[in-house]
DNA sequence: CACGGTGAGTTCCCTTACGGAACTCACGAT
DNA sequence: ATCGTGAGTTCCGTAAGGGAACTCACCGTG
């Protein structure tokens, strides 16, 4: 846990960030998207220490973000899966996996594609207002209080 | 607490972590986006360690996400301004903030809205494939290998 | 039956980063 | 001459990360 608690600040980024920002988090969840969902595997996928693994599939599992399923009796083994809340946290990493293709690659290109499955292409996603359809960028944007805001 | 370094990993979204990822650096990229640019005040609205702030804007700064920009001279003063590179992670944290109102907001309601400025409604930000224009969500992509990709 | 292997953690120690407060520095204003 | 301000820097105690070793429950083989 990051030493200072994001859950109670007044902004859903840092609420965000309080569920799935913690080093290695968002790493964790990827890799419980493209399937690799087991411990042993986490570990050696990663690099990251079984300590500060353990303690962060548990986060992951309190706050609703995974799922803790046996997958064999006998010995008890366990695999951590996606919930629909963990499924819909990967658009952010696809979002920020786009970014870090255009901005952090290099002349290699980009490590990974994302190909849409119902159109066959490999896709490149774009931010578009359900409003009026158009792409929105940060600076089509601005901020105002909603209804969660406190006095 | 010493940490592993993301930039060498062949992952944009660990290399996206490694520019952005540590902890507050996106809750100064998101005050830099809303017009907060200058130390004491990114210090006061965040309640970040100075300490930790100076390490954080010198990262961002040489990352390329902010530009320490003079803007009084004698005594010197600076702001910090998000540059090309820093608005289009705005992207990232924009789809963050939307995921945050939805699953961490509760009955509340979120704390601030987006609203667009083309249309002048409050928005909700979609993922559209830019090849077919449908909506895309985290299962209907699958990742293959890329150029990046080390053999 | 003893032995080794496997998956999923837990424990221990060391180092480093964070939090918080105090301090500095260059100026401008009173 | 002193106070205030913006932008940091320094110092110290504590907690979090890294990494290796260890545990535990079971299974398969000789």
């Amino acid at each position: 846990m990051q030493r200072t608690d994001f859950s109670e600040m007044t902004c859903s980024i840092a609420r965000s960030l309080a569920v799935a920002g913690e080093p290695w988090s968002p790493l964790i969840l990827r890799d419980a998207w493209v399937g690799i969902n087991r411990f042993d595997d986490l570990q050696r996928d990663l690099g990251v220490s079984r300590k500060v693994l353990a303690e962060r599939l548990k986060h992951l599992v309190e706050a609703g973000m995974l799922e803790r399923r046996l997958y064999a009796e006998r010995p008890g083994r366990y695999e951590y899966v996606l919930t629909r809340k963990g499924f819909e946290f990967v658009d952010v990493l696809m979002v920020m996996a786009q970014w870090g293709d255009r901005w952090t690659a290099g002349d290699a290109g980009p490590p990974v594609l994302r190909r849409h499955r119902a159109c066959g292409e490999v896709t490149q996603i774009e931010l578009r207002c359900a409003e009026c359809g158009e792409i929105v960028t940060s600076s089509d944007v601005e901020v105002e209080p909603g209804p969660g805001m406190a006095a």
